[in-house]
DNA sequence: CCCGTATATTACCCACGAGTAATAAGAAGT
DNA sequence: ACTTCTTATTACTCGTGGGTAATATACGGG
């Protein structure tokens, strides 16, 4: 069926390896089914009974991949931060101007919130994970926060964005993006991918500073 | 202290009245308590013991106002609700471009948000309602987007905004708007007047169709 | 002053679901 | 085949917190 256990493979590394590979590929189905029945009837309806029925298998049976319940919701939350954190990495290694890159992280980010573990980083309440993930979780927030405004500001600072005020104008984006993973459903009208080019153009169109858009600022001034 | 009961009236139903009316401030500040915890902890963690504390009773007396938990949840979440479409109502009632209508529900929206009755439409799962009260608050909703959406196609018929992909830009405005309820903070450096404004005239930035922003699409076209 | 109603309290119930033994079954290695 | 480690099951505990029954207290009206 699979090449999982490939006995014309001579090392005997091989079959532990093929195990614990097997091992981490249950332990993301338990990840994929958690988060999907989260966000169908909210963390705290949806039973670890029910993930396991889907599952089929029985509870106790979770207990070998995960600590408890929100250590469960909290790797679920940690694989769509990390996706975003890696858009934001790939942003910062290549270059352009603050508006290109803000506009990569917008589509980026989009792209997250319309994936289910990307939904988790604004669906779920935060008040469910324990105090250490809190902070954790906090600290994410922050970082990917720091990231539009330093797009922002740059774009400011290399006349590629006009003159604003980050803060708000990085909340508008924000949370423009965030109500993302409150309505995109994946059998809409709506492809994940034709939102993401959307969004990075509209939410941006009126930051940007054309030479049409000096214009009018100066016709205005 | 107040004038709640005027023994002077001869009115055999004013102190019925008078006690009627002290019913309703009581449930109300059970209301106002149990919106702060429920923001404050998460609907789960906020026990009802908690809301009682904070008004200095026990539990069971709150059964005298409300049949249930999320009964408390529903109508914070109905406050929030009748707030904003009391705004709908009075736009609607007057009358000017999609444009003004726009920027004044995107105001009244944004000062809802910034308070504790109009986060809970954004901060609270709604499958904590029963499923009665879900359908409820879905028509709700409802409601509130189809006036969005209307305001905005109004403004692209009467040439107020420039033709745009009205639910798009109604899921961004809207979504920027929620996420106010997600970030306010009464003792930050904003107040809620201020960010209404200001996101009246962002939100719409991009979308006004000005003299010279018809030029520009013109020029390009 | 007494009665009836509204409103509060104390003391309880109990459903639910997370988490835990105790244990069985299955595969890998010898 | 025997052992061992992993992974799963059955059967259970138990804390938590929503909700209730019985009861006390305050207050306005006759």
């Amino acid at each position: 069926m699979d090449a999982r256990h490939p006995s014309s493979d001579p090392s005997p590394w091989m079959p532990f390896a093929s195990r614990r590979r097997a091992r981490d590929e249950k332990r993301e189905a338990v990840l994929r089914t958690a988060v999907q029945l989260f966000l169908e009837q909210g963390y705290h309806r949806a039973t670890l009974n029910g993930v396991a029925e889907r599952l089929n298998i029985t509870k106790p049976a979770l207990y070998n991949y995960f600590r408890s319940k929100d250590e469960i919701l909290f790797e679920c939350w940690a694989l769509g931060q990390e996706r975003v954190e890696d858009c934001i990495a790939e942003i910062d290694a290549g270059n352009g101007t603050g508006l290109s890159k803000l506009r990569k992280l917008i589509q980026g980010y989009a792209l997250g919130m319309a994936s289910d573990f990307g939904a988790s980083l604004v669906r779920f309440n935060s008040h469910d994970l324990t105090e250490a993930n809190q902070k954790i979780a906090r600290a994410g927030k922050r970082r990917i926060d720091q990231a539009f405004r330093n797009y922002v500001s740059e774009g400011v600072k290399d006349g590629s964005i006009k003159p604003c005020d980050v803060k708000l104008t990085t909340f508008a984006i924000v949370g423009s993006l965030n109500w993302i993973g409150h309505w995109f459903k994946h059998d809409g009208a709506l492809s994940a991918e034709a939102i993401a080019s959307q969004f990075s153009v509209q939410l941006t169109d009126g930051l940007a500073k054309t030479r049409a858009a000096k214009k009018i600022t100066k016709k205005k001034a």
